[in-house]
DNA sequence: CGCTGGATTGAGTCCGGTCAAGCCTTGTGG
DNA sequence: CCACAAGGCTTGACCGGACTCAATCCAGCG
């Protein structure tokens, strides 16, 4: 049982995950349950299989910020070296495959899964690149609109559910809950998106949307 | 298994430079002139011998965002995809080998390089990952310390030079030049730096620095 | 039902942006 | 060697967008 192709941002290719469906291990992890630690060793490498997660970094003074969402078929801290360098934690209820990396190592010969190691790699660093942008230039609609855009392209649903409560977005977008709140609530007021509970939307003019995420 | 410590953020392996050094074309860049553009082909890996250079991207209107800072030794250019995602800039007179990709697949085989493309990309990703909780959760004055610290860690020097202005140090934090330079002179005036000149500092208090850039 | 925690809304403040002078360095030509 | 121009940097006054603090509101759940 292959996972099919996911458009997800971190999507596992085929190769790692036929790898972790053969040799690794099965855990859960209930919802803000966290999966690994900031600083800990990086022995592990985690493949969600259900469920969503957020790795996150700290400050001294309790300031955090989010580095990304992650979903099913998406590898979690793999891309680290020696040591994790964000936390990890379930933002739901999730099931996880678990990998030793010296497991993955005992395949370095295989071309195909260096390869994929690296693509993947590279995807993390793209994400976190784009995201650069967002943080250091874009205004609070921006970011709030660029972050709905992003939930959206995921999936072409016409709903759209989000598993973060403000708190994670705030901290993602490297604003306030207050804010992210005021700008969700103006991009509705503006008929951009529509809530149907604060945790589902759908998007009402996708152009209005598209604009704003500049 | 690990590699060698190399002080310049994305440092080239001593493997990577080995065959740069070997097949690599030399070509000189003046100040501000474009060594790749954004959304072109990535046909090239760029290794810089002298001088420094900066990759930008550019947002519709022309917010620009600075994306990292690339001294002697440091690769530029080869982490990315089919497409580049920043241009890369010549920040002062810089002089730099150039590589096909093609070129370095050819020695796809050789896990030594494999591993050295991907400790690269890593690190490079660390980078990045260090840059977003910077933008996201950092105040003006913390980015600019942290700035600071950062060109300090470079080289243990007693003086530290500053190869960009003020308005690339501004795209790269995620503030206005005015802001940075209202910093610059707030840290001079709590003895946290002195300045000798706008482009030339030295650090008098290492433990305020550290402390300020949180 | 009422309780609880997340989300929204409001009022006021402040950090960093904007606009506008001025200053200082560097380089060029007389 | 000096005069001047040009560009980069600094400084000041003011403004506004995002933050802070605080009061509700609301949905989910016992």
């Amino acid at each position: 049982m292959t996972l099919a192709y996911t458009p997800t941002p971190n999507g596992a290719s085929s190769k790692i995950a036929q790898v972790m469906e053969r040799m690794g291990a099965a855990m859960r992890f209930a919802k803000d349950e966290e999966i690994f630690f900031q600083d800990d060793d990086a022995e592990l490498i985690y493949l969600l299989q259900s469920g969503a997660a957020r790795t996150t970094r700290l400050l001294a003074d309790g300031r955090r910020q989010v580095g990304g969402f992650y979903y099913a078929g998406d590898l979690v801290g793999f891309e680290t070296g020696e040591v994790h360098r964000f936390s990890a934690e379930a933002l739901t209820d999730c099931t996880v495959l678990v990998l030793k990396r010296r497991a993955l190592k005992e395949f370095a010969g295989d071309d195909e899964l260096e390869r994929a190691i690296w693509e993947a790699t590279r995807a993390e660093l793209e994400r976190a690149q784009d995201h650069l942008l967002v943080l250091g230039r874009k205004t609070a609609c921006e970011r709030v609109a660029s972050f709905l855009r992003g939930v959206a392209e995921r999936a072409p649903a016409e709903r759209h559910a989000l598993p973060m409560g403000r708190q994670d977005m705030a901290d993602y977008l490297g604003l306030t809950i207050e804010t992210v709140s005021r700008m969700l609530t103006q991009l509705q007021s503006s008929a951009v998106v529509s809530f149907e509970s604060a945790r589902q939307f759908r998007i009402t003019s996708p152009q209005a949307l598209e604009r704003l995420a500049a």
